[in-house]
DNA sequence: TATAAAAAGATAGTAACGCTATCATAAATA
DNA sequence: TATTTATGATAGCGTTACTATCTTTTTATA
């Protein structure tokens, strides 16, 4: 038995569900490749037509621009993760386990997973790294937000806030240090790459380091409480 | 007697040096106002041309692109900032309170600095909230970093790390603490304002909220070493 | 199996964007 | 006064971001 994992979209994101057809997981999933490989400002929907060996016209019927299609596969990335953190979380009892176990699935680079055929979560992960952050620092964000297109994000985000409400019932800001851990996750690991004189990781380049890092942030605000 | 704040701008920026003419102030002026309207994907040198009552061409002999202009007005900024910080924290002896007011004046609206005449600073933090971190999300970030272009970014760092470090020695990670606590008193103040549910401010959405968080953070951390 | 409905392919077209080039004119400087 | 230097004016070109239309193929269903 083989179990499929089926992640159900807000509808607002495209005009025609993506999964349900063969062009539609192509667009997923060559989207994935060329805005990994190029950035989202270069990835047009020229480019992503000739490389699925489609037209312009044919990727237009799914998603109405490329910002939308940018935070589609960005929130399905949010909800795969919160999945992820749900599922390997599950029956841990100490909360501090379960928080460490958290820290580690954001900052660490996850594995293609075989149970998504048509998307790359690896290459996923290094698009939400270098371009996560662009899907709401926009000037539509009040509309796109209105549509619930962030709600996964916020959903991840109270989870993680929750977990450290459970560390710590006192302290005050659970739900700032929740997207604290989650942006700088990524934001190190950005720097760490590519700026590394702005962190402190800039001689052995691993992602556990930043997982110290975080861990160390973390439990130090949380203990002091 | 009037002083006037001159700051040396990396020459690999621009094609003219834009503070030496009337067109090249108003294209920084300008700019400015149309990018903390419109965003930066939406702002165009044709609207800035317009704007300013010149042409195209006459822009594109002060900037490659855009994308250099919005490096040139940001860089500008973290050099403003970093000159204020200094100017400011002079003669604090205690690093602790050197440091919560380095923590103010990052998570702190600015006025309009009136010793530069031509930038309104209290509109460039807003664009350095909503637009700064797209400087270096890009492809090119390796290019433009070996043209230094990021230094003045990578100073104010390192002056927020020394200061982390002269009140604990011992912390291991300066500069990415560094790093969290610039970028978080940008991202909180735009969570808040735009997606309030992401931080614990939404009730009271106040400035000095933020600065609570951050000292909360630091301190605690800090102070684990 | 015939038939209509849905999806995809093919082609065209348009306004705006990103950028380069050229030539004329005005202002500053030698 | 001659000559740089900066600006203005206009044109042009390939690409981007779409919209529209028409045909062909695939799929569902009567």
């Amino acid at each position: 038995m083989k179990l499929q994992l089926q992640i159900k979209m807000n509808e607002g994101l495209f005009l025609r569900n993506p999964e349900n057809t063969e062009l539609g997981r192509n667009i997923i999933k060559h989207s994935i490749q060329l805005i990994a490989q190029y950035g989202f400002e270069v990835f047009t929907f020229k480019k992503l037509a000739d490389d699925i060996g489609t037209t312009e016209s044919g990727i237009y019927r799914y998603f109405e621009n490329k910002h939308l299609l940018l935070i589609y596969i960005i929130a399905w990335y949010w909800c795969w993760l919160e999945y992820q953190i749900i599922f390997q979380t599950n029956n841990i009892v100490d909360p501090i386990v379960k928080l460490k176990k958290v820290i580690k699935l954001l900052a660490t680079t996850v594995e293609d997973d075989e149970s998504t055929s048509y998307v790359n979560e690896s290459l996923l992960h290094q698009i939400i790294i270098s371009e996560g952050s662009k899907a709401y620092l926009t000037k539509q964000v009040a509309e796109d937000n209105k549509h619930q297109f962030f709600k996964p994000y916020k959903e991840l985000c109270a989870v993680v806030g929750n977990i450290i409400l459970e560390c710590s019932p006192k302290y005050k800001y659970p739900r700032s240090l929740a997207t604290t851990v989650i942006e700088m996750a990524h934001f190190q690991n950005f720097f760490m790459n590519n700026l590394p004189s702005l962190t402190d990781f800039g001689n052995n380049k691993t992602e556990s380091n930043i997982v110290l890092f975080l861990n160390d942030l973390v439990f130090s605000t949380i203990k002091n409480a």
